[in-house]
DNA sequence: CATGAATGAGGTTTCATTCAT
DNA sequence: TATGAATGAAACCTCATTCAT
């Protein structure tokens, strides 16, 4: 699976020098301007190189082919976000459930919504690139922290830890993508973390099993 | 926007005659197989008509141009799950919270995943296309016909109707999403629908307000 | 080694309608003319199409790529020598060395010569394609049928048939290109197939065997 | 057609110092590899640089172009080959014919096969290239040299001198060729050289005017 | 009505060459 | 003098769409 993808979605260079590393950013901020004003359909690499300021020559320089360049923006972002959700799910291990959401839900949202434009643009490049590999990479990775975490929490265990870890990821997940691509009133960016706490927060509460050795009340969960 | 797409994305013909009636179905049919065998990328008119057995100059008789094509199958999807949520919602009007989640969800589910190849290709075509006009369109639909029944709740009600329909429909859309885009395990679509149901009850009754005794009569419409 | 290049370099349609063919005739005759006016470096798959009067669109419904095109002028034109060579030979079994050499030397200076601007501009080709494979391919037609013939001969046998085969068969192909490149004065086309007829014959009855029941003297062959 | 290339083609600069020296030779050599590992289509300018260890700057300030570079290269084997034609030639003055053809094939051969790789390597250039000026003056050298010393044998004289001289050195050239580009079985290296003498020597011989004693005397020209 | 050959704009990618460092 | 990042013309090839048959 990897090695499929070696030669072909490598960057061709890492900038060292100076000039380098502002060319590769600028192709990298140019792709995303150019998905967003223009469409998956017109991103075109001669457009990408435009917008850049630099000549298409300069761009293959640093991506053997657009897929490579599609897929090094993509990755950055899902990198940056799988990083966000490992980070904050490793630091609120053995805490109660009510803390656990808020930091997972809070650490997400930020990172989905640092960049809103990034997220839109990305979710437009997701299909164009077979990114499934990709986005099963980072989203198990996401799933393997929120795991860990809600394994650890202090008021409740799980029955079916990978079926709840999945429905809160992708009720995170699903919820924040409506919102960023406009399916949403704009407000709903302000009220979705809130949401989205109450809304993961009552989900486990309900499926948690009663913690025998603590002095909590089992609750009337069917 | 709207009118802007009027005449450039609307079928041809309506087909009125047994051959027409064949024809459309197979280029339907085929545009479905040629994207989840080839991928978005490789979708080309040609090879759907290839596929469904007809020239291309036969396609375009019915579909003026590629995007109407696309369109078209697109919105017989989502028309359909629309349809489907709409009935679900209509028919649980004036009972309690937990039936009528139960009867949403169902709806919705199966809908979805009736016609699994269906529901996954378009998926890839969503971006495709500027589908967002459509997407929304559709997603409005839903989300009235969902907010029209949680308003009629006999055991709850809600402040801020319309997020909490967002969230519903979000958590709904999302999960379904992941499972169908394989970014969980085969099982998943077992315990879907019983985990669907359980987040959205949950969810729902911990942001529903206490019920006073209202002066309203519960109705058993069917 | 065949299926390797099976697709890629495989003609994409056979023309079968009248209008076809002219197109395909006009695509062929094109890339010879570009070829001897431009150059291989300057032949482009757009060049040819415009030297044809066909846009480049029509001219990758025929041939898959650039190389297939070329395989093809190439496969047309060497098939075409090594069938006239087999013919010769086939019909010149049984016969003394000289009416074979007489035979054969004309069979393939005509082929060759019959359309000098072909096979000059195939010269080029056959560097620019991978045409080892090919080139071998028709060679060892060539060999096979005058290694057929020779063994034949009424007056004459051979120790080595292989090497004196090859030696016969290289010398007509290098003299005649040598010809063709204009590497000779031009006058050398007229006296190239008697020249050759007297090489090859001269060759030839000095490596052969001694004839024992024939009514043939030993010469005094070192 | 000459002036045209005059400043294109010749070299920026003669290397004196000992690091030019190396330079440019390494570059020749990475050039021969490249031709040879990856095909002419795939030579370029700054894979040539990298193999050879040196930037593509550093390429350019000894060729003007690549055109120049395979110039270069092509000239420096065949003015190799030549030289030693020549040198064969003008040893074998006012000899026996069969020495003559002894000491031409020889030095040809010789020349051609000390380097197979290299020799092979410039088969494909040659096309690539437009080379017929080069090669064309240096085949003029091979001849007038041939012819020179055929013109001295001591036991033959011959009617049309310059086409004798074209079919046997087209008869070296080709038969070279084959073997070279692999169009023979490998033991034809091997056998090569006695067969190309004995053709040679049996077409020369055939040719040749009888010679009535003449009033030269063989010389033992060294 | 159906066909499928033809079109050509436009996309991706390469590579000889330059020039600031 | 050497470097190698940048350039951009130009090559190859695809594919939505049309229209003569």
């Amino acid at each position: 699976m990897d090695s499929k993808h070696a030669r072909a979605l490598t960057p061709r260079k890492t900038p060292r020098q100076a000039r380098s590393t502002v060319t590769v950013d600028a192709v990298f901020e140019a792709t995303i301007q150019v998905l967003l004003s223009e469409g998956a359909q017109r991103l075109t690499t001669t457009r990408v190189a435009e917008r850049a300021g630099v000549s298409v020559g300069t761009l293959y320089q640093y991506y053997p082919n657009k897929q490579a360049l599609l897929y090094a923006v993509m990755q950055r972002h899902l990198e940056h976000v799988a990083t966000a959700v490992e980070q904050a799910c490793e630091q609120h291990h053995h805490v109660p459930l009510g803390t656990m959401v808020q930091g997972l839900v809070h650490a997400f949202v930020a990172a989905k919504t640092a960049r809103v434009d990034e997220a839109r643009a990305l979710y437009l490049v997701a299909a164009e690139l077979n990114a499934a590999e990709l986005v099963l990479a980072i989203s198990g990775r996401t799933r393997r922290a929120t795991s860990a975490m809600l394994a650890t929490a202090t008021d409740a265990s799980f029955e079916d830890l990978p079926t709840v870890t999945f429905m809160v990821n992708s009720a995170m997940v699903g919820s924040t993508r409506a919102v960023l691509e406009g399916r949403a009133p704009p407000r709903m960016l302000r009220v979705l973390r809130e949401q989205l706490i109450t809304l993961c927060e009552a989900y486990l509460k309900r499926v948690a099993l009663p913690v025998t050795a603590r002095g909590e009340k089992a609750r009337k969960t069917a």
